[in-house]
DNA sequence: TCTGGGGTCCTAGGACCC
DNA sequence: TCTGGGGTCCTAGGACCC
C-alpha cells in the first residue's frame, strides 16, 4: 500500500485521572492516583466539603489505574501495586476506579472526533485512530480541529499524532504530551524515529526489548541497521521480518471501524490465596458469581459462546488455563457454569489459589444461527 | 506488604480427514 | 509397509496492549 495515506492517532492525556478532576476540581494540581475499592470513596462533610483516602490507607493486592503527573514525580506510576506506591508516596489522594464515568467521557471524546472524521477505529477506552487522508485541510490544520472538537465535548485535552501510518501516527501523539500536536512524514523517520527506544514501538514488550538488548539493541534506528536476515534468525521468520518493516516505519495496516468481539471474561484476585479444600464454599460461590456475569455480559450484548474456559492463578504465580468447546452455543449462566466446571475437574488443585477467571469464546451473535440450528436452509434445496 | 482486569493475536502439537 | 502432505479444529500457553 503506498504510504499517500493520513493516519491521526488521537490518544487523551492522562484519561481516568483528568475524568477524576473533573469530579473533584480541588484535586488539580495534587498528587492522586487511582486504584482500590468504593470504600475509598470521598467522603461529603455536612459543610459540602470533601474528605478524600490517602494512598496510605490504601489495602489490598490492586495495582494504580493511573497517577497525576504529580504523583509521577514521586515515582509511581500505573501497573506499580499500590502496596509499593504507598511507600512512596503515603500522602498521595487516593479514588476508586470509576469506570462507568471513563465510558462515558470516553463516548464523548470518539463522537467528537467522527464528527471529523467517521472513519475510525477504536482502540480502548482512550484512544483511537482515524483516517483522514480525505478529510479537508492540512496536517496541522485536522490536529488542531481535532483537538478543539475534543475539548468543546469533554473539557479534557488530547493528544494527535498525523502521520501516513498506524505505526508512525501512534508514536507521535506520544511525542508531545500531553495536549500535543506531532505531524510525521516518511522521510522523517530517520531523523525522528530512529533515535526512539525501541519498546516505543507497539508490540514490543518487555520481553522483545529484553532479547534487543541482550544483542546490544536498543533503539529503533539500531534495529533498521540490521539486515532482515540477522533479525529472523534472532527472532523468528514472521516477528523478524515484522521488525524490519516498522524500523523503518512501514505499516499498511487499515484502519478498521468495527470488529466482532472474540471472547467475553471476566476475573477476581481474592483478598487473600483460597485453598481447594479449605475454602471449597468461598471458592464455590465465587466460580458461580464469575459464570453469573459472563452469562449476563453475553445476554446483555446479544451473544453465544461455543468455548468456555477457565483460568487459575496459583500463590506461586503460575497460571494455567483449560477450556472446552461445545456442540451447541451457550449463554446461560447454569450451562455456563456445567462447562467450567468440567475444566476445572482437568486441574490439580494443590496449590492455594489467587485469581480465578471464566472466559466465553467462539463468539457468534445471537440470531445468526449456525448450519447445526437451521439444516433447512442447507438440506430443503 | 510484590505483581488488576479485560481484551487480541500468535505458536505449536496432536487429532482427524482427505 | 519405512513413510506423503495438506487443511482444519482443538487445546494450552504466552506476548502484548490499554
Amino acid at each position: 500500500m503506498p504510504d499517500d495515506r493520513r493516519i491521526a492517532h488521537i490518544d487523551m492525556d492522562a484519561f481516568f485521572a483528568s475524568c477524576e478532576l473533573s469530579q473533584y476540581p480541588e484535586l488539580r494540581g495534587e498528587a492522586m492516583v487511582v486504584a482500590g475499592r468504593r470504600s475509598d470513596a470521598p467522603r461529603t462533610n455536612p459543610d459540602g466539603t470533601r474528605e478524600f483516602s490517602r494512598l496510605r490507607d490504601y489495602v489490598g493486592r490492586g495495582v494504580l489505574t493511573t497517577a497525576t503527573y504529580e504523583a509521577r514525580a514521586l515515582g509511581v506510576h500505573s501497573g506499580m501495586p499500590a502496596m509499593k506506591a504507598a511507600r512512596l508516596a503515603p500522602d498521595a489522594i487516593l479514588l476508586p476506579v470509576n469506570f462507568d464515568l471513563y465510558r462515558s467521557y470516553s463516548r464523548l471524546f470518539k463522537d467528537a472526533v467522527r464528527s471529523i472524521s467517521s472513519n475510525i477505529e477504536d482502540v480502548g477506552i482512550d484512544e483511537v485512530y482515524a483516517d483522514v487522508s480525505h478529510t479537508d485541510g492540512d496536517s496541522e490544520a485536522i490536529a488542531r480541529k481535532l483537538k478543539a472538537a475534543v475539548f468543546e465535548a469533554t473539557n479534557l485535552t488530547c493528544s494527535v499524532g498525523i502521520a501516513p501510518n498506524k505505526l508512525l501516527a501512534k508514536l507521535c501523539s506520544d511525542m508531545q504530551k500531553p495536549d500535543g500536536i506531532t505531524i510525521l512524514k516518511l522521510e522523517d523517520v530517520r531523523s525522528k524515529i530512529w533515535p526512539m527506544a525501541a519498546s516505543k514501538i507497539n508490540g514490543v514488550g518487555p520481553k522483545a526489548a529484553a532479547r534487543l538488548a541482550s544483542l546490544g539493541i536498543t533503539t529503533i534506528g539500531e534495529i533498521a541497521s540490521r539486515d532482515e536476515s540477522w533479525l529472523v534468525e534472532h527472532f523468528g521468520r514472521s516477528y523478524g521480518a515484522w521488525l524490519r518493516r516498522v524500523s523503518h516505519g512501514l505499516d499498511d495496516r487499515p484502519v478498521v471501524t468495527y470488529s466482532e468481539p472474540v471472547s467475553m471474561s471476566r476475573e477476581t484476585t481474592f483478598e487473600r490465596d483460597l485453598h481447594a479444600v479449605r475454602h471449597r464454599q468461598e471458592l464455590g460461590a465465587a466460580f458461580t458469581r464469575l459464570c453469573e456475569q459472563v452469562a449476563l455480559d453475553l445476554q446483555r450484548k446479544g451473544y453465544l459462546a461455543r468455548k468456555i474456559g477457565i483460568k487459575l492463578r496459583f500463590n506461586d504465580f503460575k497460571t494455567v488455563t483449560r477450556d472446552v468447546t461445545l456442540s451447541e452455543p451457550i449463554a446461560d449462566a447454569k450451562a455456563l457454569r456445567r462447562a467450567a466446571t468440567e475444566c476445572l475437574k482437568r486441574v490439580e488443585l494443590v496449590k492455594s489459589i489467587r485469581l480465578l477467571g471464566v472466559k466465553a469464546g467462539n463468539l457468534q451473535p445471537v440470531g445468526e444461527a449456525s448450519d447445526k440450528e437451521s439444516p433447512q436452509f442447507t438440506l430443503d434445496f
